[in-house]
DNA sequence: ACCCAAGTGGAACGGGCGGCCCGTTTCCGT
DNA sequence: ACGGAAACGGGCCGCCCGTTCCACTTGGGT
């Protein structure tokens, strides 16, 4: 503060104002999380976490003070992409191609990672960042549905809050089906894209459903490690 | 054992073989862990169950030495009326009609009782009760879907995991919706209707979707609450 | 080279949960 | 009425979680 030689804060990465071994740690933690968030959900210990990375405790909580922080820094760049989805998607010159692209597509992120897939179930009002990108998707969704109702192969009686709907039910198909049947979650897309589809719609057949044996298994998982957990 | 005048056990009561007071507590367990249960779902812990109760915890343990004895007990039946379900949908002389009645009546069991929704994605091995059961219903549903099929009113792809993946799906929908958006598990059993339906097949229309207000409280309080929790 | 503040990890604490033991109460056959 | 066995419930233990405190280390300006 004594030295107006350079206005630049002791630490020149732009942002943070952390030392530099403090900002190593935190990326650590960081990765720790993202790692441990896709692979069990939003619901690991944030022991876990901190032992993943290889910091203290008090580490952890100094940087990130709640789950909510955490969560907040680790899903920032995921909903760039989730935000970036919808821009791909009305880009498209054909405007239902675009819309089922875009169910398809959110639907893949949530599959690919379980906590991202708990996020978008969730709304976490003091998280600025996510929210802002929440509803900028929201607006372009909105956008979208009105392309693809107006070319006639959505239905009309199509609403918004159906996104929503379906991510809360591929949230559970995916808690479900977990690793024994990964791909679970398509055959349920591809069901729901059919439903929305006006007569005449152009329309992927829908995959197949995975092989009963793969969903027994990871249905006796589910009854050993209990329910809402990987 | 000494008295041949009768021979009958000391408590009358058939099958239980409990003295009459612990046999009154095993009732009071029971309907503890129903409440519990169907409100909060299947995690809800051991020691919350016997405070329910008014009984100690080591009355709980001595009674259910396991989370999933109790579960067998709770549910044996509602998977009562679960196969019993399949039955009356079998009497109906309209397939297609008892089959949309059947995949209805499932999944509104599912809503009525948080924990039945969770019995429904599991399966477990040891509880030959539930099991028993389960098998039946599936048979039952086997015919059901046949004769729906020969109706030419369900389509020809539709498969016996389409309706595990929707009880995945279902039970998604549920905890995440919870209690303030009670009935939006309507609007995705009726989207998956619509997309079994063969053209021409007679189709209530799809419920309405809750509105978003009710919807974005939902899901600020899964983010307070954390996910895989009532 | 020095030195202070920023940063660290371990230890201690409080809370909840499940499992087990053990002194006491209550039932039920005689 | 009585005595023994069955059943009870509270208390204790170990475990894990998240939070806070504190003595030590380390970075980076001067």
């Amino acid at each position: 503060m004594t030295s107006p030689s350079s206005d630049q804060t002791p630490c020149q990465q732009p942002g943070t104002g952390l030392r530099a071994d403090a900002e190593r740690n935190r990326d650590r933690i960081l990765a720790a999380a993202r790692r441990l968030f896709a692979a069990e959900g939003l619901g690991v210990s944030m022991t876990s976490v901190a032992r993943e990375a290889g910091v203290g405790k008090a580490t952890l909580s100094r940087r990130f003070a709640t789950r909510e922080e955490l969560i907040n820094a680790v899903f920032a760049d995921r909903m760039d992409a989730y935000a970036g989805a919808v821009a791909e998607a009305l880009a498209d010159p054909d405007p239902w191609h675009g819309f089922t692209g875009y169910i398809h597509a959110v639907c893949a992120m949530q599959a690919a990672d379980r906590g991202f897939a708990d996020v978008l179930t969730m709304t976490f009002p003091t998280a600025k960042a996510l929210e802002a990108r929440r509803t900028e998707s929201y607006n372009g969704f909105l956008e979208l549905i009105a392309r693809a109702k107006s070319s006639g192969h959505l239905r009309e009686d199509f609403v918004p809050e159906d996104l929503v709907i379906l991510q809360m039910a591929n949230a559970g198909v995916l808690a479900a089906a977990g690793e024994d049947a990964p791909d679970t979650w398509r055959r349920l897309v591809g069901h729901m894209l059919r439903s929305y589809a006006a007569p005449g719609a152009p329309l992927p057949t829908v995959p197949e459903a995975p092989k009963p044996r793969a969903l027994y298994r990871a249905m006796v998982r589910l009854s050993r490690t209990g329910p809402g957990t990987a």
